[in-house]
DNA sequence: GTCTATAGTCGGATAGAC
DNA sequence: GTCTATCCGACTATAGAC
């Protein structure tokens, strides 16, 4: 497995083309992103795109398909976790709850800490507001799997029906806690008078997260109000 | 009052385009959107954008402006009586804990139940992640402001330092809550097999993130472990 | 103030040599 | 597989008639 076994794969033009892509593709979306700039990013020739993806659009397919395999090699583990504790009935709350503080703590350094995971956290923010034909592929690949699994925890530790929308909103609302510093972070850092995410400050935001959400699970099987709907 | 005092107001080709902008930059980000389909929408000439802006990137700003302004008019009374709350050393529990209820039930009315709301708030999103040079504007215009009189709230109602890093940290996850179902939009209308959000989803979404925040903070002026950092 | 016509540039894709 | 040269359409902005 050295190789992806590919016809096409023995100057690696094609590596260097989906890495400059989701280089520029997150910075500047797709459409304002350029062939001649992904070209010139990745030191190929122009005609290469439309020669190994068919035209720009396959290279952004191709970047999209390489994100969502890598965020699930990275990630997929404390989903994989949260998943099989919550379809075993005789998992504790302690457990349940060490699972998701590992999960927000991998998340929040995946894509505040690491170059790779801000790279590929910007394309999936460019696709919540642009909409693309690739859509389909970040929902279908990593989105839903992880949604589905991030609610049946909360479903799991506040007694509720996973299958409710109230839950499935409760459970979006708090991974918001995150979310918000890597969508927001220009906004997040400038109101903090910072340059960077550092190492520490990533470990204060996964902490100050983990509290405020594990507070708001407190009232666990209790009398369950329902919310408004 | 009934214009703007402009010299060049007689037609309307100004407001007009002013309109256009709020959608389709919205829609697609200012490199995505082209002058031809700006004049196309407002109804007007091409060379109307740079006769009355001076050019693309004039009515861009022009656009921005526009929504810092009906932005302020529409949630700017929430904010200012937040601050006004905050700064009476009288001011009991329950009547702050009922500025924030009000607060965030006009942020979700407004960014999810508004087309105006909506149309505006995506541009504020576009410029999280694209940075144009009208990015000043919208932090000085609106999120500084409004996030410091939250951030003093928070501070308020949990007995902590609005100064301390931390507690803006607080502040902003906490406000996570509600900005994930605005800037996730469809990924989380999907998750929920919905269309759009009704009148009564909004209304779901805002209980339900105000219950979260008040259980967040309901560990008020007692221990305060004070996060990790 | 509004229009047509056009300049000058940049976009993605292709043909064909090597 | 890689390159150069090129087509053709779309882009922003301007000139000048009305």
């Amino acid at each position: 497995m050295t190789r992806q076994r590919r016809s096409d794969a023995e100057s690696g033009a094609r590596q260097k083309l989906i890495d400059a892509g989701i280089i520029l593709f997150g910075l500047h979306g797709y459409e304002a992103t350029s062939t001649r700039s992904l070209a010139a990013a990745a030191g190929v020739n122009l005609a290469a795109i439309p020669y190994h993806f068919g035209g720009k659009e396959g290279l952004y397919r191709a970047v999209a398909s390489h994100i969502v395999d890598a965020r699930n090699a990275v990630l997929g583990p404390y989903f994989e976790r949260i998943r099989s504790l919550c379809a075993d009935p005789a998992a504790g709350r302690d457990t349940l709850v060490s699972a998701l503080r590992a999960m927000i703590q991998a998340l929040a350094a995946d894509t505040l800490g690491t170059s790779q995971g801000r790279d590929a956290s910007q394309i999936m923010i460019q696709e919540q507001i642009a909409l693309t034909p690739a859509f389909d592929l970040f929902y279908e690949g990593f989105f839903c799997t992880a949604l589905d699994a991030w609610t049946g925890l909360v479903a799991r530790l506040t007694g509720r029906d996973a299958g409710h929308p109230d839950t499935r909103l409760r459970a979006l609302a708090l991974l918001g806690q995150i979310v918000i510093f890597r969508v927001g972070a220009f906004t997040v850092l400038r109101h903090l008078g910072w340059q960077r995410f550092t190492p520490e400050a990533v470990e204060s935001i996964a902490e100050i997260c983990i509290e405020q959400i594990e507070a708001s699970l407190a009232p666990a099987a209790a009398a369950s109000p329902g919310g408004a709907s």
